[in-house]
DNA sequence: GTCCAGGAGCGTT
DNA sequence: AACGCTCATGGA
């Protein structure tokens, strides 16, 4: 069991579009990978979260949380830098190292597409290929694993609501499958490039499956939101992906990471917060 | 009907 | 190397 503070922000952290494995439940909030399941109760006095099963797992690594808690000593995180100005705003935004393979396929299916269209495509492929798990009575079903996925027919995908994106998840499966182990042990840029080489990652998608799977804490991945919130907060634009990638990994080493999410949700949630008023104005 | 979404592939310049 | 067009799909 890890206690997480009463200042973790479930929402941002779970929903925010770092991971597409956790729903709402009972207790609080569940999350089913491929290989495990994770329940976070939320109570009066803050987050307890544990495994439900599973190969055992290392929840605080999970969570990233001995980073977070040098990102909060850090030099980047100090009395009246953006960040601290965030945090007081959003909570403690956490970013998960999620299963490699769960990640992989999650963001391929993350572009030019919105958060709760590929959530619905990961139920949809959890509930037509995952394993069954009965939690208190009720089936469950965890991520597909990368074997399922590569022997899954192309309409499989499109009726997951994948769109153009089923020809990625098909073909990328298959080598996924001869190359996985090859990419056990990268991590950084290399893993990164490597990703690349895969139909349906591009930069952007290598940076989340690196990133988001907890093999790149120096990198944080560039979407039109962060691109928004780095010209706002430093005044730089730059033409090209690796320069974005630079400026992040140069500027915050390796709490990029928590920086690039604290600028991407602060800057995501100002539109919301703009639409929420003017909506409300009306 | 139009626009947008944690973009990428592909052909043309 | 740098553009521009296109790719499904559902919600606003």
């Amino acid at each position: 069991m890890l206690i997480l503070p009463k200042t973790f922000n479930a929402e941002l952290t779970l929903f925010g579009g770092q991971s597409f494995v956790w729903r709402d439940c009972e207790y609080g909030y569940l999350g089913l990978h491929s290989n495990l399941a994770l329940l976070i109760k939320k109570t009066k006095n803050g987050f307890y979260a544990e495994q439900l099963c599973g190969e055992e797992l290392d929840l605080e690594n999970y969570f990233s949380k001995p980073e977070f808690e040098r990102f909060l000593r850090s030099d980047t995180f100090k009395a009246g830098s953006e960040f601290k100005r965030a945090r007081e705003l959003l909570g403690d935004i956490f970013v998960l190292k999620q299963d490699f393979a769960d990640t992989f396929f999650s963001f391929l299916l993350s572009s030019n597409n919105n958060i709760s269209r590929i959530r619905s495509s990961v139920a949809c492929l959890s509930l037509k290929l995952g394993r069954k798990i009965k939690l208190g009575g009720e089936n469950y079903y965890m991520f597909p694993s990368a074997e399922q996925m590569a022997q899954e027919e192309l309409s499989l995908f499109y009726e997951c609501g994948a769109g153009y994106r089923a020809e990625y998840l098909k073909e990328s499966a298959q080598k996924f499958l001869r190359e996985k182990d090859g990419m056990k042990e990268m991590k950084g840029i290399k893993l990164i490039e490597k990703l690349k080489e895969f139909k349906g990652v591009g930069d952007k998608v290598a940076d989340c499956i690196a990133v988001f799977s907890g093999k790149a804490d120096e990198y944080s991945p560039i979407d039109r939101w962060a691109k928004r919130a780095i010209l706002n907060t430093y005044g730089k634009e730059f033409a090209k992906y690796y320069e974005y990638r630079k400026f992040l990994s140069k500027k915050f080493g390796k709490h990029a990471k928590f920086a690039g999410q604290y600028l991407f949700e602060s800057e995501r949630l100002k539109g919301q917060v703009d639409t929420l008023l003017s909506a409300a104005s009306r």
